[in-house]
DNA sequence: TGTCCGTATTTTGTATACAATGTACATTTA
DNA sequence: TAAATGTACATTGTATACAAAATACGGACA
């Protein structure tokens, strides 16, 4: 059941690796597997129809990533959250790498760029209405790789990735503790892409950061 | 030729995985491979003694630090450095880990931790003295890794292993520019170490920064 | 002569088989 | 009964074989 493509009928995909590993990443993240799970190469290979090489491979990258953790010749597992403390660091890394990103394409956005931002954002905005606080965790996590991504530097958005999947909880709880109102979340972000229009870099960066905690 | 240990001969090491990636970084950082140079998998295997399938996961462990960058079903090749400005945005990232891990630590220290310190040191100073800038560069890199080690912290550790590949001009090239005198970096790390003893942590965050330039 | 296309080669991606390590349980013995 | 030890099982680590993708080369054709 729920096997991955096969290979025949969708050769553009980037291969099983970053299937199997966006797959799991999206279950830990949207609390579908639990902290401490443990995760079995075999079945997992069974699970989505292929071998163990692919699963193995996607596991090693979700170790990467702080998503699992475990030690040699054991197994992996679902990683536990952090101390507070180190979560306060990740966001100050976050924060750090996201404000970078703005400075470096502030003044040069296209109407492209802004035409992805606004697909994102009407994503966020259907799950906002929806209420659903998983997708809009997605959208979320989607909308600030987004702008890690424009600044179309390799290491910055490698970076951020191995840091970005450590604190779950904000994602998955933040939002739902602390707006009442959904549709505010949506606003929000709405307002981060109006800043870049104007060009002003600090204001842009200050509502940013806000929005990383 | 320069085979790895057969596992016969030493069952307590880590796994080929870890060897070989280690082997490999160390030849990037040292500059014995060049900036661009191709990785093959099968050529790797041969030269190690062992099949293709450690490899392949030592490369996409080097990967994931940055040392390497490429393209799926093309290959891999030691990466460029990356920008001025990206380089100061991992200097940052630094400055705040390493900050961090001196802050969780630096009142309950026992003598075993000073003692293990004294022994990088002690490599240090004998790199020094010979003016060897290649290891000089290794003890750096010990001395920071050591000290985000100490706090404990899983994700540190993690993140800080993930970003410190990225810059690798500063261990190599730094020291030799800045410093006429090589006793001096000696003399510095010393310092840092002093000051943990004393247990203020602004001095030793202080001295710690100017360390990570 | 230059461009396009097909084939051959090289290299990575995946699947399967085997080896080694770690864990759990049962059995033995003090 | 409790501790220790040996054995069986489960799972990861490694090696090899096959499939697929990309690149490089050479020939056909305009």
């Amino acid at each position: 059941m729920s096997q991955l493509q096969p290979s025949v009928s969708s050769p553009l995909v980037h291969g099983l690796r970053e299937q199997i590993a966006d797959r799991i990443r999206n279950d830990v993240i949207c609390g579908r597997i639990g902290v401490g799970e443990r995760l079995n190469e075999v079945q997992l290979g069974e699970k989505f129809g292929v071998s163990r090489t692919p699963v193995r491979a996607a596991l090693q990258q979700l170790l990467h990533e702080g998503i699992l953790e475990g030690r040699p010749n054991v197994g992996l597992k679902v990683a536990r959250q952090p101390s507070v403390a180190m979560c306060q660091v990740v966001t100050e890394i976050r924060r750090t790498i996201e404000s970078f990103a703005v400075e470096t394409f502030i003044g040069r956005l296209t109407d492209a760029d802004f035409a992805q931002w606004n697909a994102i954002l009407e994503r966020m905005r259907v799950a906002c209405l929806a209420r659903d606080f998983v997708l809009i965790a997605e959208c979320d996590i989607e909308f600030h790789r987004s702008i890690v991504r424009r600044a179309h530097e390799r290491d910055l958005e490698s970076i951020w990735n191995s840091i970005v999947g450590r604190v779950r909880s904000h994602f998955r709880d933040t939002h739902q503790d602390q707006y009442p109102d959904a549709m505010e979340i949506y606003a929000e972000h709405v307002g981060i892409i109006d800043s870049f229009k104007g060009g002003d870099v600090k204001k842009a960066v200050a509502l940013l950061k806000e929005k990383i905690c």
